[in-house]
DNA sequence: TATGAATGAGCCTTCATTCAT
DNA sequence: AATGAATGAAGGCTCATTCAT
């Protein structure tokens, strides 16, 4: 095999293009993101078919790196309240640490270039951490509204969260406290 | 220069924009949203100056549409929480009658065409909303996060709710009830 | 209505093409093409939907040249072999004549890109002329292969005979009369 | 330099090529043609130096593989008529078991990708048969047209008969004959 | 004012060819 | 010799905007 496809080099432009989407939309063009990832434009494209494939990709990818970044389900010695905290806090500290990628994820998510398969993939990312939320909601929650607080409130509110600590990054721990407290709360039965 | 004579004729190009922009985000073309409006290409220029114009009128246009709709502050013989109930409603009432508005405002909301000015624009859309609610929050919530409340997670759940909604209309009531009440519950003090 | 379409501009933008795509064949570029025609590469597109559409176009558009050139049907004294005949110089006269036209047209024609319609088309220009060389032909060949003759064996015989002038120009009266004989003599029954 | 090792791939590099310039024409892309041929894109410049080298080679395979088809001169004691009609049936009959590679050289000789060099090499290829139909229609035809008849008629009939036949292969017989007939008789003197 | 033809920059993608492996 | 990743120049087409009508 003549020469293998370069893993760096695929990063490399999937990073690249979480900046220039996170600025600049899914409109950011193939010849930029190429430029910014070092590459030739003609490159991209022996890495992605195609610029929908790239962006559908780079979805999977900053999910993948947010799900992973989640704690394994435990059933610790903690209870449930502090469990969903902690996934609470890493959701939190992942989206300061990532301001790119979470604004390109949502420029993502909002886009009609990505498919129900790449949605439905990133969804199936997050199953076990879902699946321990769930658990940890028992007794705590109404649970015919699980899955709406889990799959919708909580990231929603983690976003909102995230929104107001980088508008005002010195309440930082008051913002993710009073986030989570307004999580905790609100979905009390 | 004073505005241009057709005001029926600018209505159309902004809900045709909407509607473009709705679906294809704001890479909607010009020539596209003129097509929709029934003008020429050309006429778009008459009463936009710019593409980023039409965008940000629209955005602000959406906005004014949706404080229109919010029932004017009153200091009726409901309790405080009856009154930020009715506010609610009517968000997400508007959002579920106004679902193409509502896509374009995601859409515009993530751009980085509208201006600051814009955006400033349409905040102030809500100061009396806003100031209605924060009143009705005194006594049941933090004062220090009235903003972050008010501002941020309204705002930020009744899009969660009308999301929610969109994908199980049937369970319309029970969603905008559960949406309430977290808010609610969740910001109390 | 604003400026109105140019026909001047379409024929120009035609004649580019024929020209281009005589020595180039089908792959010439619409740039190139473009240019050479004196308009902005995004005008040719405003005149033709396609590249496709341009080169359809282009094809109906020489035939029309060509069949318009033919003589008129008419049963006047000749005899039919002068009638047939004036029909074949007129071909060959206009192949010389037009010699861009003429490789345009061999390279449209072996192009896949040409659509069956427009090959109908194309095709359906020489209708009253094909009648009356059918016309002319009764008595003197076999009917069951008027069709064979007129629609192939004509046009070949026309084109080998032009191929055989163009590459020898003195002997061309001596050419265009030994392609005559032969289909005459070759046709008779 | 010597050739390079495994005719085979040479063989399936052209086999390829005669495919897909057949349907698609000289723009047919290298890659295409390798992937067709089992082969990687890199490896057809093993072979060929260039992409036009591959079209001329080409062209003059296929041009050699039909001479190689067509009967051997021989003074047997055939009528003359028979000898050229046996070359005659040969071409047709060639032309309708290789289509793919008749619309191939259809594409081939008019584009100007084609060298002269490869045109007149394959020209020469018939150099025999040529020798003996010149004989063949001594006492028959006007010398002066000689070249004429066999270099230019001979084969454009044969190429209007095959494609007569190619649109309606049940008449196949009666059109070869036809076809035939139409030379014989209109080359007599 | 309204129109839509005109424009050229820019977009995504393909391609022939080179070269590291 | 064989491979296929890498490249950058085109290619066809779209677009926001201008301007003649």
């Amino acid at each position: 095999m003549a020469r293998p496809l370069d893993e760096q080099k695929r990063k490399a432009i999937l990073t690249a293009a979480a900046e220039l989407v996170a600025t600049l939309g899914t409109g950011a063009s193939t010849g930029k993101i190429a430029n910014a990832a070092g590459v030739a434009e003609g490159t991209l494209f022996v890495y992605f078919a195609t610029k929908d494939d790239l962006l559908n990709q780079l979805l999977v990818e900053i999910e993948a790196d947010l799900a992973q970044s989640l704690p394994i389900p435990q059933a610790g010695g903690d209870t449930p309240r502090q469990r969903v905290r902690r996934v609470w806090d890493c959701l939190v500290d992942w989206g300061l640490a990532h301001p790119v990628q979470r604004r390109a994820m949502r420029q993502l998510k909002v886009s009609d270039r990505i498919s129900a398969e790449s949605r439905q993939q990133a969804h199936d990312l997050f199953r076990e951490t879902r699946k321990m939320i769930e658990l940890s909601l028992t007794g705590h929650s109404d649970p015919n509204l699980a899955t709406f607080y889990i799959d919708t409130v909580l990231m929603g509110l983690a976003e909102i969260a995230m929104e107001a600590i980088a508008a005002s990054p010195k309440d930082r721990e008051y913002f993710k406290q009073a986030g989570f407290n307004l999580f905790w709360k609100g979905t009390a039965a």
